[in-house]
RNA sequence: CGGGGCGUAGCGCAGCCUGGUAGCGCGUCGGUUUUGGGUACCGAAGGCCGCGAGUUCGAAUCUCGCCGCCCCGACCA
């Protein structure tokens, strides 16, 4: 994408509304645009990244076995009264009427329609376990939206729902998803933890929430250094191995772990030592639970056994929240320039700057580059523009692209570029070639 | 929803107390200059001063009402 014809709204100055860093940085970015309170339109550089994050959580999903749906954003209001929710969600729930005075609503969850759903074809348990997702904009109307898309009215999550005969096929189902969501966030570059969580208004008891250390979280957490050092690294997940999950399983869960709302202090004293103990705050991202029967009894979604006896199934849900990711991965990811996006999300894999727009021998090196960078499979944002050094360099460091290939008459005349990475500042000058053959290792297996 | 603050050019702000026909910086456009870290200078465009009512000869400024946004708190992916 050349610059020139890409819209690209950088900010030089911090608009007044921002207090957190992802939200300032992702409005001087040109990511996304406010439209009213907690209500955001995404721009290019902003979408991008959304679909990046988007296609890695599809792509875990499908690999732990959960088959991708769509469900509406508009349900009708008789669902939720089935469910008992309608009248218990309260003004968080958007209410809507139709042309014809039925009682609609935004979804702010989707529980009540997938239960629907699944309740419609399946009655056996020979039709379990059955793990369905999709990917959609949901809508709660906080009281108070505030830190940009990390806490949104309208934002985009993830949500799964698993169907199960009984209690251990369900719990099966929850440590695919746990491992899942340990594969999620790494291929992100985050180290998100999973902590023991309230079961909260959905209900149930088997329960994680999965927060990623900042500073500006919005909970307290409490934890053990040593699950902060668990990696799967490249560890082959066999998701149909029950006792290879239950040790993930067991391994993540059994270092205290737990946010202000589950933190008990005597315990965390005699479970961590004192040199182990970290006190942090930290973002959730993700949030997985077993619900049992909570909703599969009131609207009767019942499989026949195989001894012929009818049982409401057992479900658990999962959910991401795909756009506060965006929010979260900059507060984990950036410095007093601006993002660093890990490569695996990154909206354009480099940034190409010409240094000298105009010149005939760079304008060649550079559209000569771009042409090879795009053969290689690497998406680029080149720079033709005919601002100054300065101001270039300044837009790339704002924008995150994690590596900067620099080309100027300077070092041309020696047959060489540079390139820059934007976390470590190191840069090195090399041929072109070789700076394409770099770029292309970097990525490869991401 | 309780408490506080703010709505003036695309963005950041001044002007309001003490009414008199709207200003600064950045950005944008044109020109000169500069050319490896947001260059300097010259010129220009751009605003029913959030909306409505009132007071007044006259309202960005005073009064009342409404709307929107932000911050703290309770609530949440």
């Amino acid at each position: 994408m050349r610059l020139t014809r890409y819209f690209l709204p950088v900010l030089k100055e911090t608009p007044a509304e921002a207090q957190i860093v992802s939200h300032r940085l992702m409005l001087r970015a040109g990511m996304i645009r406010q439209s009213s309170a907690g209500i955001y339109s995404w721009l290019p550089m902003g979408y991008a990244v959304l679909r990046r994050i988007e296609e890695i959580v599809h792509q875990e999903q499908q690999r732990a076995g959960a088959i991708p749906v769509l469900m509406p954003t508009i349900q009708p209001a008789d669902l939720w009264r089935q469910s008992g929710r309608y009248d218990a969600y309260g003004p968080e729930m958007l209410r809507i009427k139709d042309r014809h005075e039925r009682d609609m609503l935004y979804g702010p969850t989707n529980e009540e329609m997938i239960t629907e759903i699944f309740k419609a074809y399946c009655g056996s348990y020979r039709d379990v376990p059955k793990m369905l997702y999709h990917i959609q904009w949901k809508f709660r109307d906080e009281i108070r939206p505030r830190f940009g898309v990390m806490r949104g009215r309208e934002f985009l999550m993830k949500d799964g729902y698993s169907f199960d005969v009984d209690h251990a096929a369900a719990i099966h189902s929850y440590n695919q998803m746990m491992a899942a969501y340990l594969r999620t966030f790494e291929r992100m570059g985050l180290k998100a933890v999973p902590m023991k969580a309230e079961s909260g208004p959905i209900g149930g008891d088997h329960a994680h929430e999965f927060l990623i250390l900042a500073e500006t979280g919005e909970s307290g957490v409490f934890l053990d250094r040593t699950v902060v050092d668990l990696s799967l690294g490249g560890t082959a997940i066999d998701f149909d191995d029950r006792a290879q999950l239950q040790d993930i399983f067991d391994r993540w869960t059994a270092p205290y772990a737990r946010t202000d709302d589950t933190h008990d202090e005597a315990l965390f004293h005699s479970m961590v030592p004192e040199d182990r103990r970290v006190e942090a705050r930290g973002i959730e991202v993700g949030h997985i639970f077993y619900f049992g029967t909570k909703y599969s009894e009131p609207l009767q979604a019942l499989v026949t056994t195989p001894e012929g006896e009818k049982v409401p199934v057992h479900g658990g849900s999962y959910g991401i929240g795909v756009s506060r990711l965006v929010g979260a991965l900059i507060e984990a990811n950036h410095d007093d320039k601006g993002i660093i996006w890990p490569e695996s999300v990154t909206p354009f894999a480099v940034g190409l700057v010409n240094l000298k727009q105009g010149d005939a021998a760079v304008d060649a090196a550079c559209e000569d580059l771009y042409a090879k960078l795009a053969a290689a499979g690497l998406t680029v944002l080149y720079d033709d523009t005919d601002e100054r050094a300065g101001a270039k360099f300044a837009t790339m460091e704002l924008i995150g692209l994690p590596w900067r290939l620099t080309v100027g008459p300077r070092g041309l005349k020696s047959g060489v570029v540079e390139l820059a990475c934007r976390r470590t500042g190191a840069s090195e000058e090399l041929s072109p070639d070789a700076a394409v053959a770099k770029l292309r290792a970097i990525y490869t297996g991401l």
